[in-house]
DNA sequence: TGTATGACCCTGA
DNA sequence: CTCAGGGCCATAC
């Protein structure tokens, strides 16, 4: 019977950051990285979350490559979940693209204006 | 112990 | 927009 290996405390470190993930909002991999406290390793969340246990029920869906963009290949079964998940979550998505939205935006102009 | 791999990222052409 | 090149480094084999 193998031990289960317990993971690194980078990787579980990068769990809790994607955890922190609140609803509606996406961070990139590099962000995630920067959050959990390596900077430059965005890598190293990419295999995070490859191996991150089923029952921890990390948002993954809220982990996009640079610039909000999905990161699975156009057509790929995870691409269509991952956009399923975000749009259920609020996020708006065009062409593969996270939109970030700016309703601070529209108040902020209400404020001012 | 050395090489390969990857849910990445950035810059420059 | 694409492509190449360099950086990153935990795991796998």
């Amino acid at each position: 019977m193998k031990a289960k290996p317990r993971a690194s405390a980078a990787v579980q470190a990068i769990w809790r950051a994607v955890r922190r993930i609140p609803r509606g909002t996406t961070a990139s991999y590099g962000e995630v990285a920067r959050r959990a406290g390596f900077p430059g390793r965005a890598r190293l969340v990419g295999y995070a979350l490859r191996t991150a246990p089923h029952d921890l029920d990390l948002p993954w869906f809220r982990v996009t490559g640079a610039h909000g963009r999905i990161a699975f290949p156009r057509g790929s079964k995870q691409h269509a979940e991952q956009l399923r998940r975000l749009r259920r979550d609020g996020v708006r998505i065009e062409r593969g693209r996270v939109v970030v939205r700016a309703p601070d935006l529209d108040a902020l102009l209400w404020k001012i204006g």
